[in-house]
DNA sequence: TTAGGGTTAG
């Protein structure tokens, strides 16, 4: 009859738990009129929904007599009961005064919860008989996801799709599972739950493809970011600004500008119901930025300067000028080490953009002070933040004086300015403790260093699971000649992510995650024990952030296991995850290394089958591979393909056809890719034109 | 009833 046990799946909680959930409303016959008053002042649709308010009970307009039934009275029965059973007989109590499905309803929309909720659902399907509507399972879901009990929730939509007859999951049901999962990194078992709702015929949504976008954007899994978006447009959803905004950032991050900015273009000529706006454009600034395409940065932010389209007035700036942008610009100017254009931006910000400048623009000016050796400016502008309303001080400011005196080699006044922040209330992270570090470390004072890391282990500080601090930590000790403290580390950090294999151990939160475990060790360069760790990571289903897959798979490529990263590689994408460009990029390399080449080529081919699109690089790297295998009519017939791709440049594409020809010692083939680019108009470089001579005199030589 | 986008520090 019911598919779930939640008695078998989850033990029962103590009684006091239990009432603890519901008691603090109910108990206190005063704060729960309140807390029922609250809700039932929501104005849901349009209508006021009171009618349960009365503690005489309503008439419902279904024919049903509610009014012998006092909700406070349900309630506080309900309050006292610890377990299902109760629960059943509780309500069987109520069962003969007819109770209509609707007041059960309400009464299921407003339990907050999970066990509570799911011991009403079974009620209705047992006692009552009351058939729970696809709305009632909808809210018990979205309590089971609230507590993160994943397994019933997935168990609670399988039972919604096979109860016969089924209660056909909705919109919203889909949308609240796969939402819940994705936020907590689940994206797999999202995307499956996306598959399930097409074959039940349920439509995805544009809100929904664009969560999972962003989602996946936030795992750093691009490919499968951009995946998504060709099946959003494949399904006929038009993206609107936020779902534009999204992709940005993810062809940003994907390296693939081009695209991005081709994004903005496309809205500027949809015809104006999708317009670019301010995030639009500070995110591509943001990616450039990111990406140190500092100067692309500076073109982009000069298009904005000039460009007055959708100004509310003469005095006003357009919208899309705003904070943000200026923000990323005083960062832009401080990389290219130009700190006066910084400096006259940010003290320009009020009057350009109307905004006065937040602490995001005071601590990106101190930072560029900072770099600029303006050491004056600097501390001034920390004064200065004190006594500005509506600017707080904030880690990042504290982090980046603590910094700025590290540069001035004055570790006491960095020190300072620790406990500074401390005294205000501010409390140090991991940036903190590992600037402090370093510095003190450059200062030689070993012994703080080692009795301020020992104090956040024993203190359980989060910030000790941080692999940076690690990574200071160990090249402080490898610097001062400690390589054994250093080792001891390390020791040490596998041995805490063994403690963590033990359920009971990982509640309290003590340790490093495996992860996070594995990061260190393979930043450190300890091959064997992150292969080790790594290994044990992924049996356990540890591993939910596909980074760590892409920093196994770069530490074997960095140590020429190439088996080893095409291993990882191929567990990365058994386990359904997409590789980023960049690990695509390696694995490719590696597949090249090991002379696979038919595997490399099946990987290319099935990942843009998948809806992937690559960056220029890993086109020319496949027709590399191709020449290495010396498959030349699989080069020509992708040389073909590429240049009827408008994305791709067709200069640099010949030159790596033609170089392509060249080492694989096909002379005439590279002269002849290199005619047909200047019969085609295009101008060859200097670099081209020194190819060009050595193929003719290679070719001369070979010939005679 | 559910839900999506931008900036700073080691």
């Amino acid at each position: 009859m019911f598919a779930i046990q939640p008695t078998i799946l989850f033990p029962k909680p103590p009684v006091t738990h239990l009432c603890g959930c519901v008691a603090p409303s109910i108990h206190s016959p005063r704060s729960g009129k309140d807390v029922w008053t609250r809700h039932n002042n929501n104005n849901i649709n349009g209508r006021r929904r009171h009618q349960f308010n009365d503690a005489s009970g309503v008439t419902t307009t279904s024919g049903y007599w509610d009014r012998n039934v006092d909700m406070d009275e349900l309630l506080s029965s309900l309050a006292g009961t610890s377990n299902e059973a109760e629960l059943h007989a509780v309500m069987s109590l109520y069962s003969g005064r007819q109770l209509s499905q609707r007041f059960m309803t309400s009464l299921l929309s407003r339990e907050p919860d999970w066990r509570r909720s799911l011991a009403l659902l079974d009620w209705m399907h047992a006692v009552a008989s009351y058939r729970p509507s696809v709305f009632a399972y909808n809210v018990v879901l979205r309590n089971v996801l609230r507590a993160r009990q994943w397994m019933l929730a997935a168990g609670l939509v399988d039972e919604m799709r096979s109860s016969s007859p089924p209660v056909a999951p909705d919109r919203f049901t889909y949308s609240t599972l796969i939402s819940h999962l994705g936020k907590s990194g689940r994206l797999d078992e999202a995307l499956s739950w996306l598959q399930k709702m097409e074959q039940d015929g349920v439509s995805g949504d544009l809100v929904l493809y664009s969560t999972l976008i962003d989602l996946s954007r936030k795992l750093r899994d691009y490919s499968k970011a951009i995946s998504l978006f060709s099946r959003l447009r494949r399904s006929g959803i038009r993206p609107d600004l936020v779902a534009y905004n999204s992709m940005i950032h993810v062809f940003g991050k994907a390296r693939l500008f081009s695209e991005a900015r081709s994004l903005i273009q496309e809205m500027l000529d949809s015809g104006g119901d999708v317009r670019p706006d301010a995030v639009s454009y500070s995110t591509l600034l943001g990616m450039y930025a990111e990406d140190g395409r500092y100067v692309d940065a500076l073109s982009l932010f000069n298009d904005m300067m000039s460009s007055t389209s959708g100004g509310r007035g003469n005095d006003q700036p357009p919208p899309h000028l705003d904070l943000t942008a200026f923000n990323i610009m005083i960062d832009v100017y401080g990389h290219l080490g130009m700190a006066r254009e910084a400096d006259r931006l940010f003290w320009s910000i009020q009057r350009r953009t109307g905004a006065r400048p937040g602490v995001v623009a005071y601590n990106t000016m101190l930072r560029v002070y900072g770099e600029a050796g303006l050491f004056g400016e600097a501390i001034h502008l920390f004064r200065l933040m004190e006594r500005t309303d509506g600017v707080q001080r904030n880690v990042v400011t504290y982090n980046t004086m603590i910094s700025i005196y590290g540069k001035t080699l004055e570790h006491e006044k960095a020190t300072a300015v620790l406990r500074e922040m401390q005294r205000h209330g501010v409390r140090p992270d991991a940036v903190s403790y590992s600037t402090i570090i370093s510095i003190w470390g450059k200062a030689g004072k070993i012994d703080r260093v080692a009795k301020l890391f020992q104090k956040l282990r024993t203190s359980g500080d989060p910030a000790v699971a941080d692999p940076v601090l690690y990574r200071t930590m160990i090249s402080t000790y490898e610097r001062v000649g400690l390589v054994g403290h250093a080792k001891r580390l390390l020791r040490e950090l596998v041995e805490e992510g063994r403690l963590l294999d033990d359920a009971a151990a990982s509640d309290d939160n003590s340790g490093v995650p495996k992860e996070t475990a594995v990061a260190i060790l393979a930043e450190a360069g300890r091959v064997e024990e992150a292969t080790a760790l790594f290994r044990r990571a992924v049996s356990m289903g540890e591993v939910k952030d596909v980074s760590v897959f892409r920093t196994m798979i770069s530490l074997h490529s960095r140590h020429g296991r190439h088996a080893n990263a095409v291993e990882v590689f191929e567990k990365m994408r058994e386990a359904g995850y997409f590789p980023d460009t960049n690990t695509i990029g390696v694995a490719l390399n590696a597949y090249g290394k090991m002379r696979a080449f038919d595997r490399a080529e099946s990987v290319y081919r099935e990942m843009q089958d998948e809806g992937c699109m690559f960056p220029d690089r890993i086109h020319f790297q496949m027709l590399g591979l191709l020449g290495a295998k010396r498959d030349f009519e699989g080069v020509e017939a992708l040389l073909e393909r590429l240049e009827g791709d408008p994305s791709i440049d067709r200069k640099e594409l010949g030159m790596v056809a033609a170089g392509v020809y060249e080492r694989a010692n096909r002379l005439d083939d590279a002269s002849r890719i290199l005619r047909q680019m200047c019969q085609s108009g295009i101008t060859i470089t200097p670099s081209a034109e020194s190819t060009w001579a050595r193929s003719q005199a290679s070719s001369s030589s070979s010939s005679s």
